[in-house]
DNA sequence: GTCTATAATTTGATAGAC
DNA sequence: GTCTATCAAATTATAGAC
């Protein structure tokens, strides 16, 4: 698999800008320089810019539940990582935002079909945790974490100060015993 | 002052809408429409989107602000229960996100005057809270109540699931005694 | 699967009359 | 300060050849 097929080259590229600024911040020319193709050759693969966003969302989704692992195996502290962890990446490694941040504070003008891929995502991020934690949890909800770790890729992002992520969350991963 | 200024009303059309779908979520037609003026008119008053987006995230702070009140006359636990109730507002009542919360998850591909007045928006949320908390405060730390609130906006919307917000934000209100 | 070509619309922005 | 008129570019999307 020398090269990857192009459908997943433009999704490469159109994560990367979604990223970066959002669903109207890439069109289907851009994707297509991106890649190395004309536009109605994303059009072959991808009918609908909606149709693209929600493969896209999808894809991103299942790349995070996959580096996740499964939460039935895990500690409260370790799945605390390991969600920390996703995020920190995000900021530290790759320098974007998380792609269903993005989506998610643009949700009012998006198609319906990636809103609700969207949505999976954050629903899987909270079961993720919920499972960890068990009943008998009397640590941070879920919600909490899944909210700072999204609020926090925006400061440290805008405020251009990535010491402001662990600020954010810091005390959460001390905590976390 | 039967009806406010153009300008007023043109950056009352471009907050609402961009708080809902971000800043290539609007364009200068529908500002113009919505105020019921030309397009061209709205380009008198802000020459470029850049120049438009600037002044708006500008007054979006500075309405912020002056909500907020002064914190060196504030207990932490009133500081935080303002800011909540701000942030409280923005979802229950406007049903939008934070305009900066937007412009900040597509900061890469925003003008960057636009960047520098969002900056100076989250540095005036930080400032406010530590001005409250004085320098002996050992709960939450000022980033992270602006992630969290941030990130419960964001949850919130999506889910369509106002309670997020307080199953996110609760324990900090209970605790900020 | 990719291309050329193009349609139909929207966009940010400007010139100049009133 | 608002208008008419317009521009050049970009946008999503489709038809049909190879």
């Amino acid at each position: 698999m020398a090269l990857r097929d192009a459908k997943d080259r433009i999704l490469d590229a159109a994560e990367d800008r979604a990223r970066l600024g959002g669903y109207n911040g890439f069109s289907f020319r851009d994707l297509a320089d991106d890649v190395g193709v004309k536009s109605a050759s994303v059009h072959y693969h991808f009918p609908t810019k909606g149709d693209l966003a929600a493969a896209l969302a999808d894809r991103y989704a299942a790349k995070a539940r996959a580096r996740l692992g499964d939460p039935a195996t895990l500690t409260a502290r370790k799945a605390i990582e390991e969600i920390v962890s996703l995020f920190r990446d995000s900021l530290m490694v790759e320098d974007r935002m998380c792609l269903c941040g993005v989506f998610g504070a643009e949700r009012d003008m998006l198609p319906p079909e990636v809103n609700a891929v969207v949505a999976r995502y954050f629903e899987m991020l909270l079961r993720y945790l919920e499972t960890a934690f068990g009943p008998d949890w009397d640590g941070p909800s879920p919600a909490s974490i899944v909210s700072r770790l999204e609020g926090a890729l925006i400061l440290a992002r805008t405020l251009e100060a990535p010491e402001q992520f662990d600020s954010a969350i810091g005390d959460l991963v001390r905590s976390s015993g």
